[in-house]
DNA sequence: TCTGGGGTCCTAGGACCC
DNA sequence: TCTGGGGTCCTAGGACCC
């Protein structure tokens, strides 16, 4: 972590302290490949790809040393080892990094409780109160990066600056094992000769659309007019651009953000055409969306149904439920019948997919009894719930209700 | 294109209501 | 019927992020 580092990376020291730059942006460096790098440490220093073996597969991480080659994630494996033949391909072991990910989040809360986990290997931070205690936002960052490395094995890069979204491009500009922080002052002159592609919300498609209208960098997109952004993002991206080029940012760190859809999807090895088939595979996701909406403790008000044929075309067909839902059997009898009115010409399927959407706090499974459901089903989803997650987890109103509903003369299936 | 699986957000049209 | 305007909900599709 030398100051002077050949790429300039680390452009801030302790005498730019600024106390404005007290959102902190912290980014584990190739998560999944460095994760599987601490059970195989003979690869360390060599071309590694985490992904599935399988034909359709893309690379879900790889390490610096493949990313030299041009191996990145989402690439198709086949692409990849076409690039870097000498590659080693690991299997992932997602619950490795779900343990990892954890301990992680539970080592940035030991500096502030203002975190804001972004996804599995992300997080902002607000310091702002934690400076009093622990010093600069630099001094912070470097803590937090040694405590993080010496309690798990694991290198993570930091940014901080007065805003989400620059602490975001600050920690990404100091990859691999890096921490700048980009004061207040000089926002601009960092933010300004960034490509659009640096733009959150700014991908292929628009950054092509933006490049065609001559707008190459962020600077540009800051002093175009807004109309024009308007006419090739649409109202709303326009705006937020046009604000974030101007590093205008205003979303604060959030600790508790709810979920608003539950999914399961999966792509075949073949196409499918098989009804009977795709109709178990429905029922499966549909069970998988079930479980975790109880263990969420919410319900769906919306099920969707995904399709993805031969060609890559993708359909969503989706229905708006009376009641919102809990269960599998009910999220399957939806889907079920989504899928035969979608695809009554059995297309070869690709991919399927079964979500939950509109989440309320709702726990639907608890009304069970009342609808015309077979009960020895509910109860297996109940305990299935305990199984997973304690006895504890199951509420008792719940077992109570076979009872009460064959003392209403209704138990008769 | 050889293109995963988990999500979020936005747009646009139609239904419906006042 | 030649038929306003605004708001909200629902649905389908697509871009984007990690």
């Amino acid at each position: 972590m030398s100051k002077q580092d050949g790429s300039g990376r680390q452009i801030s020291a302790e005498a730019v302290d600024d106390p404005a730059a007290h959102i902190m942006h912290v980014d584990m460096d190739a998560f999944y490949a460095s994760v599987e790098l601490l059970d195989h440490p003979e690869l360390v220093g060599k071309p590694v790809i985490v992904g599935h073996a399988s034909q359709r597969s893309v690379v879900t991480a790889a390490t610096y040393e493949a990313r030299r080659y041009g191996v990145n994630s989402a690439m198709p494996m086949a692409v990849a080892l076409r690039r870097c033949p000498q590659a080693v391909v690991l299997e992932p072991h997602f619950e490795r990094y779900a343990h990892y990910s954890r301990r992680v989040m539970e080592l940035l809360g030991t500096v502030t409780p203002h975190v804001e986990q972004l996804s599995v290997d992300e997080a902002f931070l607000d310091v702002a109160g934690a400076r009093r205690l622990l010093g600069s936002s630099w001094q912070i960052g470097t803590l937090l990066r040694e405590r993080v490395y010496s309690e798990t094995g694991l290198r993570c890069s930091a940014g901080a600056a007065a805003t989400k979204f620059v602490a975001k491009l600050a920690s990404s500009r100091a990859k691999p094992d890096g921490l700048l922080v980009v004061p207040d002052a000089g926002t601009l002159d960092f933010l300004h000769p960034l490509p659009v592609a640096a733009l959150w919300g700014v991908g292929g498609k628009s950054e092509e659309v933006l490049v065609r209208l001559g707008l190459r960098t962020v600077g540009d997109v800051a002093h175009a007019p807004i109309d024009m952004l308007r006419r090739a993002l649409g109202d709303a991206g326009a705006q937020r651009l046009h604000a974030l080029a101007w590093a205008r940012d205003p979303r604060p760190v959030s600790p508790g953000r709810d979920e608003k859809s539950i999914g399961h999807e999966t792509t075949f090895e073949t196409d499918r055409t098989d009804r009977a088939e795709l109709h178990r595979v429905l029922l499966e996701l549909s069970d998988a969306v079930g479980q975790r909406l109880r263990r969420a403790g919410v319900s769906g008000r919306t099920i969707a149904l995904k399709l993805r044929f031969a060609d890559f075309t993708t359909i969503s067909r989706s229905r708006t439920l009376a009641d919102p839902t809990d269960l599998g059997r009910r999220i399957y009898e939806e889907a079920r019948s989504l899928y035969d009115q979608a695809n009554g010409s059995a297309r070869p399927v690709r991919l399927i997919g079964v979500r939950a959407e509109q989440l309320t706090g709702e726990v639907a499974s608890l009304g069970l009894w009342d609808d015309d459901e077979d009960w020895r089903e509910a109860e297996q989803a109940v305990d299935a719930v305990a199984e997973r997650f304690g006895p504890g987890t199951v509420r008792p109103a719940a077992l109570l209700r076979p009872a009460a509903r064959r003392r209403h003369g209704h138990g008769d299936d």
